[in-house]
DNA sequence: TTGTAGGCGTTATCAA
DNA sequence: TTGATAACGCCTACAA
């Protein structure tokens, strides 16, 4: 087969040098001649040369990879979300000439063991992100014991050390229930998604607790579970409005439930801030062109994922985390689903 | 530093046989006494043997490996549009063993070129997808000049060879303007993107040409450009109420734009599917729990990425694509936003 | 300041 | 049916 990019062989050919010279130029050591230098920088641009990454993967033993697996079973799946996750993962990394591995694989499934052993036995990424944590997190215990470096956007319950980003689900929740409590809803429900997620514990938690707080009692009618897609949204809300005693209030586990949620109360014929309210999780953009406008507690996707994505290259990277553990807080952002 | 992971060399020192019986009983040729293959077998998995990736791409001079770049300033970048065609890319792409590579990068910008270059050049790919085409697209032309398999989702204008899905993009806005018009609308707006991309050229032109059929005349006021997201449809549906005579109908060049749109006439006070018409494309699944639900010309995204991935792929490894030009028509979904 | 040589873990060619 | 050996392209002791 045809030749089609030039090696470091082909520079140092051409210039009459031996290849270990060429490299040491490129990677810019002191022990180089200036003239020497600006030759080999030039001639390598001007052959258009870029190095291997295989070859360089196999000599150093790193990839300058990085890699994240969609949990989700993936048709019909859609979520800003993990979009604008991904944005952020990959442009940090990019940032550090890092790439980003993508692949999907529905939870727990036999296709997400596979493909994690895949990827870290075969040495294909340096290390891993992870998201939608679950309770007790196989994935954790495996990328722990295999040394693969790896951050994550929740802690699970059994994992002290957590090395990553959570957002304070559980206080979120406690003062978005505070707000529709103060505002004189009562009947409160809470959407959820798989009960076995972290950010399903601890949002649940805080929504029990806040009715708790308000002496309200708890109605397990009023807690339901879900796919956090707009479509369980949607058929979710019409199991509550079949109650006998439906809801005043529907807290969802993030902002896509939510507008599923708000297409059924419309169908309803309610006005939605003034006969029920409505809330998510996420502030994803669509959430403030929502009708009317969601009320959500906000955390910055885009920028915890480029945090995350910073702190996995610094660990890759040998270098120690100084804060190896953040929490942040979600912003209540009230708008006028909740009749803000 | 400890070796974590055991090679090839390792699973034959322990069976006394050479690299080469086990690696070629691990291939599955046929070369291999039957109980050899399988006593190869039961040692590898036993000893959790992966082939290492770097290795084997610098001997195969593949990788195993597609790409797609993101093409978003990302920053606040969010559409679910992206989600679906990643996992659809991505499921594909696994589903033969191959990873897919993602990156993010303004349209036409230095960062973009380079990251194509250290895809392309640097080996890290074994093909690219493409899309949000745009008229006159530098990638396609640095693709097959450096002979590097991909495929695109529309075709530029200029791309005669092209091979990919296109949707026809022209023939249905056709269809959107005949129903506007038939429903009564006259005065309406077109809401599109970059006018360089090849959807907003195509979208445009059925625009155009659904006016010019109905014999109503074309004003250049009503044509807006913006960037392709919930704010930008948003900001613009402002500045076109602010018209004199202000548009009774608005279709945009995809659904997250219209949900921007929708918020800002919600507004306004006026009820849309009566007062006003609004419409989409793509039929992202939000668009279905809009509110109220959006009209819009549904692409099935996920299964056309799918598609392109495994074109791609049929490509990369070298057999013959029989249907290299796919066009599909996309469906005219009729909902109450335009008073359906 | 530059060059020689060895090896990262595989696969492929050729011989045994 | 199996094994020895040579690459793939790069980095890095070590030597010159």
């Amino acid at each position: 087969m045809y030749k089609l990019h030039s090696t470091i062989r082909d520079v140092a050919k051409r210039l009459n040098l031996s290849i270990t010279t060429v490299s040491r130029a490129l990677d810019g050591y002191d022990d180089v001649a200036d003239r020497t230098r600006k030759l080999v920088f030039a001639t390598a641009k001007e052959m258009g040369y870029i190095p291997n990454r295989a070859a360089r993967q196999l000599r150093r033993q790193r990839t300058d990879t990085i890699g994240y697996i969609l949990p989700a079973d993936s048709a019909g799946f859609a979520d800003p979300f993990f979009s604008e996750f991904i944005a952020g993962l990959s442009d940090e990394a990019s940032a550090y000439h890092f790439d980003l591995l993508v692949s999907a694989a529905p939870p727990d499934s036999k296709g997400e063991k596979e493909l994690y052993k895949r990827w870290v036995q075969g040495g294909k990424v340096d290390g891993i992100v992870i998201n939608r944590v679950r309770l007790n997190d196989w994935r954790l215990r495996f990328l722990a014991r295999q040394s693969m470096p790896h951050v994550a956007m929740e802690r699970s319950l059994s994992k002290l050390d957590f090395v990553g980003i959570e957002v304070d689900s559980f206080n979120g929740m406690l003062k978005l229930m505070a707000h529709l409590i103060e505002r004189g809803y009562k009947r409160i429900a809470y959407i959820g998604g798989d009960p076995n997620l972290k950010i399903d514990h601890d949002r649940l938690s805080g929504y029990q607790s806040g009715l708790k707080s308000a002496g309200i009692e708890s109605d397990p009618a009023l807690i339901v579970h879900t796919n956090m897609t707009s479509e369980g949204g949607y058929r979710t809300a019409e199991l509550l409005f079949a109650l006998s005693v439906p809801p005043t209030a529907m807290v969802c586990i993030n902002d896509t439930t939510a507008i599923g949620v708000m297409h059924a109360v419309h169908e309803h014929g309610m006005i939605i801030g003034r006969d029920i309210a409505i809330a998510g999780f996420d502030g994803i953009a669509d959430s403030a062109h929502a009708s009317p406008p969601l009320t959500t507690l906000d955390q910055p996707i885009y920028n915890i994922a480029r945090k995350l994505s910073s702190m996995l290259l610094t660990i890759v990277s040998g270098k120690t985390l100084e804060n190896k553990q953040i929490k942040m807080q979600p912003q209540l952002l009230i708008r006028s689903s909740t009749g803000g």
